[in-house]
RNA sequence: UGAGGGAUAGUUUAACGGCAGAACAACGGACUCUGACUCCGUGAGUCGUGGUUCGAAUCCACGUCCCUCAGCCA
């Protein structure tokens, strides 16, 4: 009942592995990975990546590899590297010990590189990185060799060791590999292998001063763990001829590159450039702000990984670029809350009721169940109830709307799983603001069933206010004003949402005291609420995840 | 404007020469001690123009629009 599971449709990416399967192309084997740079936190982009290449391996009986792409010291770090384990494994991704990094691998491309030397195939340069870019040519037109392109394969071996023990100033050469200057991809015009950079590395510290490029290191990492499908986002098109060639040229076991397009989220955006500077420009709390879409984000809001999974499943794999509406995500969600959560009564703006004739000082409880939509399921608490109870102030209204069918002056509802009542009073204060409510109940309809069967339009949740508890709820809207958060202005942070979180002072119902952070519940016809990690004894903090849905208002 | 990719309901996708289907969203109804859930129903689509074919979203040609590439980032 808790897993909810979407079938998940065909894609391309699956007729490619039916087929390679047919031909035998990896022996029907199925081998993936998912390969994150260490430089930031996990998002829900990074968890349809995550969920793709693990239900692939998952699917087809195959493997899944966790690696780190660790390639530039610069911008990584281990903190990073354990926060990305810590999401992976929560997301249920499991890597079962084949956890890498392609820093493993830093000896054996040092000595693939000495072999592409030695095969002509790879040169220093010692061009400046401005020099560089002006022989590489434009779009248009084609790029000059450099000067240093036929440097004799005895003097390339002895400078890129010399590299390696680390003789050189950074920025002063490179090793080049020697493809076409000429080539219409502009990555195939003597790509950089190679560049000194004198950076401690977070695994591999001192022992390297030459650090390998991107495409340099992810086919051969792929060919050494024996990734059949290697499966990237669609700005590495051009790459994959850059990673064919590299495979090739070393003559190593063959893998192929599969490129799809990456999630973007209405209300959202996914470049890591623009998630850090929410985070540093203080628009929100940290990278598990509830309002963030990172995976702490989402966890703390409140988010399962099923439902996460839910909606990677839903929104499928393909090449065309999207934009996914954020219902879809929360959607997702509800499916998984509404089979799992048990059902609670908490009152998120609280207005007093006072029973009339209920007697002073008397006081009862009812036995509720908390899973109502799981019949397998018979817990229960009781539910205190007294002479004062407090209801949502959206519950009543003075004078009723057309189609209003809660509390008003004069009209009967249900006090769920508790009595009928019927509002007999307002009371105002000065500025004529509404601050009670006076009822009278119907002692024969104790448990919410009257004898005569008559019926009553509403069913309205409450709290007795003496036995309630004061609880802290923060609500939640997206972060951005703007479905698309570039949307007629130069900078996005001009797109915020000024409301996106709202604080109030919540009561809710006394079962909730023992809860503890993590903890997930529906408050009944308000939606689904998560403990927050913030919350202290004798003082309660929720999340509303995501509201239900709602036809009326 | 060199090259590489892409275009199917409002959104995300399926269909791989043979009935254009699903989910979300919207709308209507049934049910209901959650205006939730569930169930039923409605509207809504192949970028354009030609061609091949008994038959085209699918194959071909020519267009249009969108994305990516000129880091010693990934």
């Amino acid at each position: 009942m808790t897993e909810t599971t979407t079938p998940t449709s065909s894609n391309f990416i699956r007729t490619i592995i039916d087929e390679d399967n047919e031909t035998g192309k990896y022996d029907r084997r199925v081998h993936t990975r998912f390969p994150p740079e260490p430089n930031g936190y996990l998002h829900i982009g990074h968890a349809k990546s995550i969920n793709l290449n693990y239900g692939l391996a998952r699917d087809y009986g195959g493997l899944f590899n966790l690696r780190f792409d660790d390639t530039n010291p610069e911008k990584e770090e281990q903190e990073y590297i354990d926060a990305i384990m810590e999401d992976v494994r929560w997301l249920g991704a499991e890597w079962d010990g084949r956890l890498y990094h392609a820093s493993d691998y830093f000896e054996q491309l040092y000595q693939w590189a000495e072999q592409l030397i030695n095969d002509g195939k790879a040169y220093v340069d010692d061009l400046s990185a401005d020099e560089i870019r002006e022989h590489r040519g434009t779009l248009t037109e084609p790029g000059r060799n450099s000067p240093w392109r036929e440097r004799p394969v005895a003097e390339n071996l002895d400078l890129f060791r010399r590299m390696r023990a680390g003789e050189f100033a950074e920025g002063s050469r490179v090793l080049r590999a020697k493809i076409d200057m000429a080539s219409s991809f502009i990555v195939l015009r003597d790509p950089v292998m190679y560049r000194i950079l004198h950076a401690p590395h977070p695994r591999t510290g001192n022992a390297w001063h030459i650090y390998p490029t991107y495409d340099w290191a992810h086919g051969q990492s792929d060919s050494i763990e024996g990734i059949t499908h290697s499966i990237c986002t669609l700005e590495f098109e051009n790459n994959r001829r850059l990673y064919d060639w590299f495979q090739e040229a070393l003559g190593i076991r063959r893998s192929q590159q599969i490129e799809f397009a990456r999630l973007n989220l209405t209300y959202t955006v996914m470049s890591k450039r623009k998630l850090i500077r929410l985070v540093k420009e203080g628009h929100v709390n940290g990278w598990d702000d509830p309002r963030m879409w990172t995976i702490r984000g989402l966890r703390r809001r409140g988010y399962t990984p099923e439902g996460i999974r839910n909606f990677t499943d839903m929104i499928g794999v393909s090449k065309a670029n999207s934009l996914v509406d954020m219902a879809l995500l929360e959607h997702a969600v509800r499916e998984d809350l509404n089979a799992r959560t048990p059902r609670v009564m908490g009152v998120v703006e609280p207005l007093k009721v006072v029973i009339e004739n209920y007697p002073k000082g008397q006081e009862e409880a009812f036995e509720v169940p908390y899973y109502k939509q799981d019949k397998s399921r018979t817990e229960s608490r009781p539910i205190p109830f007294s002479r004062e109870v407090y209801i949502e102030r959206d519950d009543f209204m003075e004078e009723p709307a057309k189609g209003y069918n809660r509390l008003a002056p004069e009209v009967e509802v249900r006090l769920m799983n508790a009595y009928y009542i019927v509002c007999t009073g307002v009371v105002k204060d000065a500025a004529g603001r509404i601050v009670e409510l006076r009822a009278v109940y119907d002692p024969a309809s104790r448990g919410g069933q009257s004898p005569d069967n008559r019926k009553v339009k509403g069913t309205i949740h409450w709290v007795s206010a003496e036995h309630a508890i004061p609880a802290e709820v923060r609500l939640y809207e997206p972060l951005f004003a703007k479905a698309n958060p570039e949307e007629g202005v130069d900078d996005f942070v001009e797109n915020l949402n000024p409301d996106s979180l709202r604080v109030v002072d919540a009561l809710v119902e006394p079962s909730l005291a023992t809860a503890v952070p993590g903890d997930k519940f529906q408050f009944v016809r308000e939606g689904y609420f998560c403990v927050d990690p913030d919350t202290e004894p004798g003082r309660l903090v929720f999340n509303r995840t995501v509201g239900l849905k709602d036809t009326w208002r």
